[in-house]
DNA sequence: CGGTAGTTGTAGTGATCGCTACGGACAGCG
DNA sequence: CGCTGTCCGTAGCGATCACTACAACTACCG
């Protein structure tokens, strides 16, 4: 305690690094450098890469809920409806830099980058699991509808992502999320 | 003419390490090792990082409509029905490499890694286009239903590459692709 | 006040990176 | 046979990387 620098402070700066720059550009110098301490203050906390970068991915994860939440207002039937509540938030002109790193995080796992492979799939379990929060019926039906509204959302993110917004919206239209 | 190597070996080897290894890790050292060469050759065909990455991209943007070609036999009224005709592609217990090199590639471009940028606007153009070419209907209509399939396959295949089989055909059968 | 554990700076390790300078090898052409 | 332009190996540059050795400093405990 009492100490000048904290292992919060630390993970926010790398969190800031990754997102004004990408996770791919996270190092222990950046970070460091961007603090304005030295390597040795990251490496402290942080006593190798994967360690902070799954940290980062952590605290990504948490903040992607948190924009959601403002969403996901009520109890929804179906997959359709829910993303149709959510649509708006990934539509607007500007994206929040946590979808970029969402993507690239999905990159980095597809490429077998390590901690990613090791984190995601728990990942992508607590994300059903709290969106499945959001809809009714019964356990396993909520669950089944909150994967489709998992994947309908992703595809329809990745594609205002790298097609643009009016591409992404005509989609969304026949895809009956609009 | 008549030289040991070609542009075009070299480029075959460059996406077989990618391949093999993933798109972060393609570098000059490991093309050349990976052929037996030295660095020199790639770099004297490729003379930056920028163009072996963009030809290697536009190498993975083929060899998806090849494997995607394959399902789609016969025009299709909707994207629903044409989502149904590549899902068992996609949903496939051995994942083609070219599915991870593409999301990976996404991520890149995400985090605005060039020259990902700059070639993904056009290939998501060229990718409908050529999606759109298996859709009926006016011009307007099939290229609107091509933007649907799109989303809804990378938003199905990137739950089914995260999250597993089950949960993206459990996903795919309440999106009505299966 | 002395000891101990936690914290921070300086410096540097070996590895890999993208890229280049330079010179030699080679083929085709006159 | 010599010239010329294309091909390609050797060597190395400077930068950055993840990570470490070591010593010093600081806060807290007794």
């Amino acid at each position: 305690m009492g100490y000048r620098h904290s292992r919060d402070e630390i993970l926010e700066g790398a969190l800031a690094v990754a997102v004004s720059d990408s996770l791919g550009e996270l190092t222990f110098g950046r970070v460091a450098k961007h603090l304005g301490v030295s390597d040795r203050m990251v490496v402290y906390y942080f006593p190798t890469k994967d360690d902070l970068l799954g940290e980062v991915l952590l605290l990504v994860g948490t903040r992607l809920m948190e924009v959601l939440a403002g969403a996901f207002t009520s109890p929804a039937a179906d997959h359709r409806e829910l993303a149709r509540m959510a649509w708006p938030i990934l539509a607007r002109p500007a994206i929040d830099p946590w979808f970029a790193l969402f993507f690239e995080a999905n990159g980095m796992a597809a490429a077998g980058r390590v901690p990613y492979v090791e984190l995601v799939p728990q990942l992508v379990d607590a994300w059903v699991g709290w969106v499945a929060g959001f809809l009714t019926g019964t356990p396993a039906r909520r669950r089944a509808e909150a994967e489709a509204v998992v994947a309908l959302l992703d595809g329809l993110l990745l594609l205002r992502q790298l097609g643009g917004a009016a591409t992404a919206n005509r989609a969304a239209r026949r895809l009956g999320v609009r």
